[in-house]
RNA sequence: GCCAGCGUAGCUCAGCUGGUAGAGCAACUGAUUCGUAAUCAGUAGGUCCGGAGUUCGAAUCUCCGCGCUGGCUCCA
């Protein structure tokens, strides 16, 4: 890398020589070469190792490797060492353009049975071959042209873990080596540095030490106890949209948590949803713990003849789930087995769903605003044009709901990203991914049409002409579940809720025993004006109690010594800015209310 | 589910090649009554994930379960 041009010398296919200015572009082709070197070194330190794929990725890059005994951790450290060998030997990147035939007879002989399947699938009767000293891969390249082009500084050897070839379950499994490399070390290292920050916020290490939730290896993986404080946090946040959603023309609803298996055959989950379904049977009948909210709408839809006039109908349910995960995917509160959606489902006519559409998208907005993210991606998932058979509804059906999606992204100046193929099979959606403040996506709110439904369940109302019309039904969810959400805020404030969100919002420290009486003065004052305040009268000195307070991130900390007691005033630490001495009471409670119904997020 | 690694006190972890389990924090008791991130002293706390095996002897070695962690196409 030439760091005053910002430019990269590469070697293509052909064997010329470019520059890539492109810093996305230039950085890939370093992460894939640094992913070649990767290769050489493990086949130099294992031979008889053989090649699967090895590109680059995101942030970084990973080689598939064929290797009986598998890698350990411990190997880690020899790879980079024997690549930063191999750097220090520049050796060069040399191109060659075979035949097919040729290349086939070269891996056969090779014995790198992965790169002939490669080659019969994917190459024309020429392709191209890289080689790096003895390593040679079927790669169309472009890659840097020489090994000491790499920054030994700027790349490292993460970890190892197993992927099958192709990423199908059915086939062999492979020995996955990742690394990640940047153009330079510093860039590196805040990568690093971010990786670090990552794992401080990890929610179900927060999650146990502010004491919000649990998981018990006696009831099961993948099921989540929510303790009084999380449920606390949660209860606000149900609260909180319970309120606006009635605000917005929604009415709730509750099903029951089982049904007979006819209501899922009749949805069509029973056959296409079924490994992921729990299904008992009692006195020869077969029940489903429910998956999915939809067709329990779809009763209360269905228990009454509907008129144009009732529409849109809008039925929102914190609808609390079970579905099988496969035990490997398991992950805290982001991933689980059982979890609460805020589901709806909104039923209306053809005329009425830009409107939908567009009231979702605010909807949408607000509450991201609400909960203190303003950064964001949409993606469009539309069907893919060259198999339109595959998917359910008409051609008029899916042009209607597209032109609807993108009108009302457009109107509000959304930027989104059209996903070609991307549509499930029963409608478009919108996903709105979500920037949290160490900038990783999170996937949460979702609008989505569904052609099949009103079908199978045959919905009807009677339109302005007398005659039976099928409504148009809409899945949404705009936090997702409850347990993912809380478990994304958790890692957003890496603990440190804002104070409209915050399980404790206060705490009331007395210095000696002789103020304890004021203090639960002052925490009786703060509870009757619904603030959640605890008072912290154990017998130890004021700094361990305002130690113990910051650790557990509470917002206040309300010091009561003689002074405070004489002139009703309280002393105000914040968690973020420390001391702000002393107020009366009551400013600090009033200062208190205008930031929880502000929902501010600091301080 | 599969691959790799891990599982010792409530938490974080130590325990070398097999010789009978330890620290810090938390908890509890007492002293102390303290002004913005840890007062001192003491006490208690363990089926070393569960089960089987090898051995005179297993936290340590082997096997089988269970759970957790990282990953399982971002395609030459």
């Amino acid at each position: 890398m030439d760091l005053l041009n910002m430019s990269l010398r590469v070697i293509y296919a052909d064997g010329k020589i470019g520059e890539i200015a492109d810093k996305g572009a230039a950085l890939e082709v370093y992460r894939h070469s640094a992913s070649h070197l990767m290769a050489a070194a493990v086949s130099n330190l294992f031979p008889g190792t053989h090649l699967g794929i090895g590109p680059a990725i995101s942030d970084g890059f990973y080689y598939d490797f064929e290797h009986a005994q598998g890698f350990a951790e411990a190997d880690l450290a020899a790879i980079e060492a024997k690549m930063k060998e191999l750097i220090d030997q520049n050796l060069s990147f040399e191109p060659s353009i075979i035949s097919k035939d040729q290349a086939i007879e070269y891996f056969t002989q090779r014995g790198e049975h992965l790169k002939v399947e490669l080659i019969q699938e994917k190459a024309g009767e020429q392709l191209s071959c890289y080689r790096l000293g003895d390593l040679v891969d079927f790669c169309l390249g472009p890659h840097i042209c020489s090994t000491g082009l790499i920054n030994p500084k700027s790349f490292h050897v993460l970890n190892i873990a197993g992927s099958y070839w192709k990423g199908d379950e059915h086939n062999q499994q492979l020995q996955r080596i990742y690394g990640t490399a940047f153009l330079t070390s510093e860039e590196l290292a805040d990568y690093l540095k971010q990786l670090e920050e990552a794992k401080k916020r990890d929610h179900r290490k927060l999650g146990r030490e502010l004491d919000l939730f649990s998981i018990s290896e006696e009831a099961g993986p993948g099921l989540v106890f929510w303790h009084p404080k999380g449920t606390r946090v949660r209860l606000i946040i149900e609260d909180f949209l319970r309120k606006e959603l009635y605000r917005r023309g929604y009415e709730f609803v509750t099903t029951p948590h089982v049904a007979r298996d006819v209501l899922w055959k009749t949805s069509g989950h029973y056959e296409y949803y079924r490994q992921n379904m729990y299904v008992f049977k009692i006195d020869d009948e077969e029940f489903v713990i429910k998956p999915m909210n939809c067709p329990g709408h779809i009763q209360i839809y269905k228990s009454q003849m509907r008129s144009y006039r009732d529409l849109p109908l809008r039925f929102a349910e914190f609808g609390t789930v079970y579905r099988y995960e496969k035990s490997g995917v398991l992950h805290g509160m982001l991933r689980v087995r059982g979890f609460t959606q805020d589901d709806a489902h909104i039923f209306c006519t053809r005329e009425q769903v830009y409107e939908e559409i567009s009231a979702l998208m605010d909807l949408v907005l607000f509450i991201m605003n609400s909960f203190g993210f303003d950064q964001y991606k949409v993606e469009l998932s539309v069907r893919d044009e060259s198999k339109k058979e595959d998917y359910a509804g008409t051609e008029d059906d899916w042009q209607m709901a597209e032109e609807a999606l993108t009108r009302s992204l457009r109107d509000r100046g959304i930027e989104w990203t059209r996903m070609e193929g991307e549509a499930v099979f029963y409608g478009p959606k919108i996903d709105v991914k979500l920037i949290d403040a160490i900038g990783r996506p999170w996937q949460l709110s979702t609008v989505q049409f569904d052609f099949t439904l009103p079908k199978r369940f045959d919905l009807s109302y009677i339109a302005s002409d007398g005659l039976a019309h099928q409504p148009v039904m809409l899945h949404r969810a705009l936090l997702g579940s409850v347990e993912r959400f809380l478990g994304v805020l958790i890692e957003h404030y890496a603990g440190a809720f804002p104070i409209w969100l915050a399980p404790v919002q206060a705490v009331v420290i007395p210095i000696s025993e002789r103020h304890h009486e004021y203090a639960r003065q002052v925490q009786k004052r703060l509870a009757a004006a619904d603030l959640r305040v605890e008072i912290d009268d154990r017998n130890e000195k004021m700094g361990y109690k305002i130690r113990a307070a910051q650790t557990k991130k509470i917002p206040y900390m309300l010091v009561i010594g003689d002074k405070e007691a004489s002139s009703g005033e309280v002393s105000v630490r914040n968690r973020f800015l420390g001391d702000e001495g002393a107020q009366p009471l009551e400013s600090f409670l009033q200062k208190i209310q205008e930031l929880v119904s502000a929902r501010a997020a600091k301080p």
